[in-house]
RNA sequence: GGACACCUCCUAGU
DNA sequence: ACTAGGAGGTGTCC
């Protein structure tokens, strides 16, 4: 049986070059205990970066459990909020007739996660003094530093075509 | 009819804090003369008091004259000589469709002033042994510390939005 | 047309 | 380490 004291999570991600080397990163906090969690890829975007933070937060903690997780991300939080990530999902991964939803790997590995789990999500605007916000930003930037960042082979799979 | 001899004109601002306590100064020489002025500001910013300098010295200097004026702001020098002042008045004091062009109000009386005057504006890089530069840092860091400056109300009123 | 984010480059002021 | 300013861009959605 899950615990049941809800967690507050933080993520971020950064992408230097957009596209370009790209790093995630989560706050993970649940009563008086806090992880991070950090990783980067070699070559990806922003958006798949604020995907995969929550993603990665969302896989540690259990199925049947409570979370907030706060974002600066329209992109993660409206999809979220507003259901376009489902609407996107029930019409075989397209925004219109024409017009493909980008990103359906992430969004299928986060909305399985969310089916398991009772999650709110937050968006606070970026760059304006939280220091949580600030703390993910600064783990995620350094993460896309780091040598050697494996592919994200699923971006870079799209770009060959 | 003005003087035809050609004025040389250093400029400088301080502020210590950005934003915080602003000082401008300007040399103004035209031949063997040579004038000062300076003041400043108790709360603005960096940017603001380069500006406020320029405007200072050509208001110093009658319609229809010569001048070169030296500043270390990129900030003024290429807004003036790349045309980007001109542009963003064009567009309504717009830098795009979203973002606004900062401090119009400065940049209206120093157009205005550039339209009655034939002015060269030299990009000089600060602290690098100019002695005129490096006399405009003194006299703008000075005037900075005075007590019981003004207010630079246009700078202060757009903060309380 | 709008929003959010991610940058790249440059300068100045602390 | 911070803030105030500028040019150019992409990733994504409505």
């Amino acid at each position: 049986m899950p615990d049941p004291t809800p967690y507050i999570i933080y993520t971020d991600g950064a992408c230097l070059g957009n596209p370009g080397p790209g790093g995630y990163a989560a706050i993970v906090r649940q009563g008086a205990q806090e992880r991070e969690f950090s990783g980067g890829f070699r070559r990806t975007t922003n958006n798949r970066m604020e995907l995969t933070a929550a993603i990665v937060a969302l896989e540690s903690i259990p199925a049947g459990s409570q979370a907030t997780l706060y974002s600066d991300s329209n992109y993660l939080v409206q999809a979220v909020n507003l259901g376009w990530a489902r609407g996107w999902k029930a019409k075989g991964w397209r925004r219109s007739t024409k017009e493909k939803a980008l990103n359906p790997d992430l969004w299928e590995r986060l909305l399985k996660l969310l089916d398991q789990r009772k999650v709110t999500f937050v968006w606070v605007r970026g760059h304006a003094g939280n220091s949580q916000n600030e703390r993910c930003d600064r783990l995620s930037v350094a993460a896309a530093q780091r040598p050697n960042l494996p592919p994200d082979a699923v971006f870079e799979a799209g770009e060959k075509i």
